[in-house]
DNA sequence: TTATTTGATTTGTGATCACACTTGCTTTGA
DNA sequence: TCAAAGCAAGTGTGATCACAAATCAAATAA
């Protein structure tokens, strides 16, 4: 054991974080979750374990193992031809997702309005800044950007509901629930931006005031829009089939 | 393609359900799933991909994947060994747990409540038969059968909330607090069974009734049961070191 | 021209191997 | 006698191969 003895007679390594071992699977395995909750893949795609091996640069060994996992938490669909490709949405899907949602984001939200520091609310009321700024120079509209910062906005939060079950939950959630929400957000017009950030607003300024009623219907304000935008936008699409 | 044009000139093609193939790795999966949930792992154990491929008869592939998968369902941990455990109890881990359940299962036996057909309903109640039998001879405590009995019961119910984002929640919620609800029937004395069947004919009673906040509040005191018992009995044991 | 068949390519699955790391035990040195 | 070093068995990870099933394309027959 010349790790341990080091450890404890070694002055300088008590200031030394461990160094923990990533694999290669769970790199593929993160890169993946990235791009699902962006909606880098479109619906209905099929995605095949040479072709993102391919991709990623590594054997097929990793990517099978991460599809696998992906399988399991429904963020990807197993096809009975032994394919597998990304859910398709479905209007049924969508309410059923959205009602999952607020029932376990606005449970995660009142339980983080409760605990969540000083520092935290700090952290996330910065965040509120970022978004200004974003939408101050929207002439490029950088929908990776809005993407990546409304997920450190909302995780910020729920991280603090202090429930190790329920994160990983609203993670699953978030992985199913990611394409439907960018094929929303492009279909955004800039009207929808404000209300984002409205939201948003209202939210901290709840979690401040430590009123968990308040916070989480403002979430569920904030997660029911793009769902209930790109519900309509479905529905129109289908009435315009029918008549045509 | 052989099989397409069978399917639609030959007539009795056309009652024949698909027999979709079942691979080595979902049996591993299902069987280590089966086992989690009975509580057949000890809390604490570690598990070996090489022991788990003898015990199964099987090479080590298969049960790498499935071990892999039942980790991102938080059904197994992963240590910073790379060494895979079944999760140790904890007090805390325990009340997360029994949180979740009840906002989870509470709202699918709400959901269901409005949904549940005749037939289902008849479904469970002729289960309250067997749970009568089974206490009828009561001399040989099997606890296999009870737990099984107790899980058919229930998603019986759940499978019929029409949602097929929260089923696969509460089945990973079940597999979670597996080891922990194994530990309580064992120590159950037979005053526990009484009001197991007790709770569950409130509940279909419920049910039957469409009563959607009878029904919450029956399977709300049924699941907190085994959690209360096992929570009397562990903080009892912490008291008893303590003093020792 | 259209529908069917046949062959080649692609794809998922399971087994096996090589390598690195961990772990437990034995041996060595003070 | 005891701690440290060294060795050996065991374990997870990634790569590669073999095989079966699916898919697609060209060729053939009606």
């Amino acid at each position: 054991m010349q790790k341990a003895s080091a450890e404890k007679s070694d002055p300088i390594a008590a200031q030394l974080a461990p160094v923990g071992r990533e694999t290669v699977q769970d790199r593929v395995y993160l890169e993946l979750r990235r791009a699902l909750i962006g909606g880098l893949f479109e619906p209905s795609q099929v995605l095949t374990i040479r072709g993102l091996a391919d991709a990623l640069m590594t054997s097929t060994m990793p990517v099978r193992e991460a599809l696998g996992r992906l399988i399991t938490e429904k963020a990807l669909e197993a096809l009975p031809n032994r394919s597998v490709r990304v859910p398709p949405i479905t209007l049924e899907r969508m309410d059923d997702l959205l009602r999952a949602r607020i029932l376990i984001e606005g449970e995660a939200i009142a339980l983080a309005a409760a605990r969540m520091t000083p520092r935290q609310i700090a952290t996330i009321e910065s965040m509120l800044g970022e978004w200004d700024e974003m939408r101050a120079l929207k002439h490029k509209k950088d929908v990776d950007r809005e993407v990546t910062l409304n997920q450190a906005f909302h995780f910020e939060i729920y991280r603090a509901c202090g429930s190790a079950v329920l994160i990983p939950m609203i993670e699953s959630l978030w992985l199913q629930s990611g394409p439907c929400i960018r094929v929303a957000i492009y279909a955004f017009s800039d009207a929808g931006e404000v209300d984002t950030a409205h939201y948003h607003r209202t939210i901290v300024k709840a979690i401040a005031a430590q009123d968990a009623k308040e916070a989480r219907d403002a979430l569920v304000a904030d997660i029911s829009r793009p769902f209930t935008f790109l519900r309509n936008k479905l529905e129109a699409e289908a009435k315009k089939d029918i008549s045509a």
